[in-house]
DNA sequence: ACGATACTTGCGTTCTTGCGCAATTGGTGA
DNA sequence: TCACCAATTGCGCAAGAACGCAAGTATCGT
């Protein structure tokens, strides 16, 4: 038996990472950082989009914990925080079907 | 490794089935059904919330696919659609520690 | 120092969501 | 049929989210 009493606090977090994962262009952001870290500029072109919109769902996800970016020189890599979240997406699909 | 190359509308579905999550009180609703159906009266008992709200809620919940409901007499009864709901519920409060 | 490249931030618009309240539907029992 | 209880639906409002575009910041090469 799981663990099910989440305290308010928690379900809190939980869902800002759910809200996170809510977006299709999000997780296709996710699903692109799966082999390895992207650049903000590939993204955009992959996820089809601009890239201060790519930015801001980057900052979305940045702050769910989700992602995480890394300098180098002029271009700026996001990588997965966690390798859970591949996991999440994966039931995401599976459940949605 | 694991597939990810996922599909437009798969996609579209997982986010949809992610904004579900999204609501600390829906998180609250599904730990609920962890246990077994319950009625509508119930959750927002146990929620916090007036009934017609949790209606929508519920509705919410519905049109993702992730819960069902049975009439019995008067009163209406929701449970967990799918196991894997509260799998992810879990993996959610996992990553957002 | 200057221009160029790569991102981020701010702003205005539009669309979506959550909520409260009133009204309605569905089912039960007198 | 009528009142009653449980749940759903409709509506208006306020808050939040996504997008496009313009402007700002950071780093590199010359």
């Amino acid at each position: 038996m799981i663990d099910i009493a989440t305290t308010e606090g928690a379900r809190a977090r939980s869902a800002a990472v759910a809200r996170a994962l809510g977006d299709p262009k999000r997780l296709c952001v996710l699903e692109s950082l799966a082999a390895g870290e992207v650049s903000v500029g590939d993204l955009a072109t992959r996820v089809a989009c601009q890239v201060p919109n790519m930015s801001q769902h980057l900052a979305v996800l940045r702050a769910a914990g989700l992602v995480t970016a890394r300098r180098d020189g002029n271009t700026v890599y996001y990588r997965l925080a966690d390798p859970r979240v591949l996991e999440a997406c994966q039931l995401l699909l599976s459940i949605a079907r």
